[in-house]
DNA sequence: GCATTGACGAAGG
DNA sequence: CCCTTCGCCAATG
């Protein structure tokens, strides 16, 4: 089936600023990303899995663009795609400063990846139970 | 209001 | 093993 309107259902409304009612899912990416332990990491999926939205894993990523303006500050530099790559460095101040904020927590990376990513990983719905 | 894009990810070729 | 396609949903043009 597919539904064409689909796009008007818009029920998440981030762009806002004063309405702190409005509650939505970019919130609840905010909230996990912010739970992450300092010198670990996550990744869009595991978030988005977390939330039950497995398959949006890019609206994870949607969210952590609206994180930027996010307060209290969300540690987005904490929050890599699948692969332990920095796909998101380009989006903070400066390119740099992703990588520069993970190796003052105690992650190493290097050419965008974190090593040893897998030891680094910090699953929210193993850690944080349910 | 339709088309394209996007900080992803899994599956298929 | 690398590249392409598809799905997901919201934002933007």
């Amino acid at each position: 089936m597919k539904n064409i309107s689909n796009q008007k259902k818009s029920k998440a409304k981030i762009p806002v600023k004063d309405s702190s009612k409005n509650y939505t899912f970019f919130e609840d990416v905010w909230s996990v990303a912010r739970q992450i332990p300092k010198g670990r990491v996550t990744s869009y999926g595991a978030i988005a899995n977390y939330l039950g939205t497995k398959l949006s894993a890019r609206m994870v990523g949607w969210a952590m663009n609206g994180a930027f303006k996010a307060k209290p500050k969300v540690p987005a530099q904490r929050v890599v795609n699948r692969n332990g790559m920095l796909s998101g460095k380009m989006h903070f101040e400066t390119p740099t400063r992703m990588q520069e904020l993970l190796e003052k927590e105690g992650v190493r990376v290097e050419k965008d990846k974190i090593i040893d990513f897998e030891k680094r990983f910090w699953d929210p719905l193993k850690e944080l139970g349910l």
